[in-house]
DNA sequence: TCAATTCACTTGTGTTTTGCAAGTAATAAA
DNA sequence: TTTATTACTTGCAAAACACAAGTGAATTGA
């Protein structure tokens, strides 16, 4: 049988993209890298949602092993280290831009930048690759 | 545009998607209504992902009150109710189908049907469309 | 007609995961 | 040399989850 921690989830698409989208922590540290110019520990922490330090600890370290962030120390500096995203990892912003289109669409709460919006729905692959070649 | 360095997106997006789209259950409940034709409690508890009933009738609940699913009566049969997806639910085909072009690309174990996957590559919205005309 | 079965759950119990506070080790700055 | 920064780890209580069993309404079969 699959569990949720179950090492064996590949197959399906859905469930293999469940387990990194599948978690609200990992998709808001994806958020955090793409939109808010995040790369190290404390940038996540202060983002504001509230996650625990070990939560976040145990998530970096998954899409690190996922193949989908990568780690390396931080220039000179030894106890800093910069988290960014491997080409998998870019090649998720399609998904977070689609998600991005739908809830602006159904949730009256969400407050998108029309530019941003606009541009978004005139040619999402053309934004998509701007914001990955900022990455 | 929004740049990286914009902090104040009063109703964050992704936080929002990530309500419906950050739980691996949720996620496999969509798939299997959209892919799988599943309709019925008893549809989702036997997908052999090994959703708990107590879990599976929580993810429900939520997703109807999060107006991406409805619920009604089947028919005569007062003890079966059908799940369908509402408007807002449907919207989230793309979705899906983005993640699945993810997973195809970069999950080495991930496989979906070649047609398929050219199909959704040569004109993603098309296919979009007629996947919701049949549900 | 009425016991058996189907269906969509709920409940109880033990395990796992998470949230929160505090602590730690390695560097860097003052 | 002392203090601060950075990226974590640890311990504990609370919540979520997995699993098994049970429930009640409706339907089917004899």
């Amino acid at each position: 049988m699959v569990t949720r921690t179950s090492q064996d989830w590949h197959g399906c698409p859905i469930r293999y993209g469940a387990v990194i989208l599948g978690d609200i922590w990992s998709l808001l540290i994806l958020r955090d890298i793409v939109f808010k110019g995040a790369r190290h520990y404390a940038d996540f922490l202060n983002a504001d949602e509230g996650i625990s330090t070990n939560i976040l600890a145990a998530r970096l370290a998954r899409l690190e092993a996922e193949g989908v962030l990568s780690k390396a120390q931080d220039g000179q500096n030894k106890t800093r280290y910069v988290y960014s995203l491997t080409e998998k990892g870019k090649a998720l912003v399609p998904t977070l831009l689609e998600i991005m289109d739908w809830s602006e669409t159904w949730d009256p709460h969400t407050e998108v930048p029309e530019a941003f919006i606009d541009e978004l729905r005139q040619d999402r692959a053309a934004l998509a690759a701007k914001i990955v070649s900022g990455l």
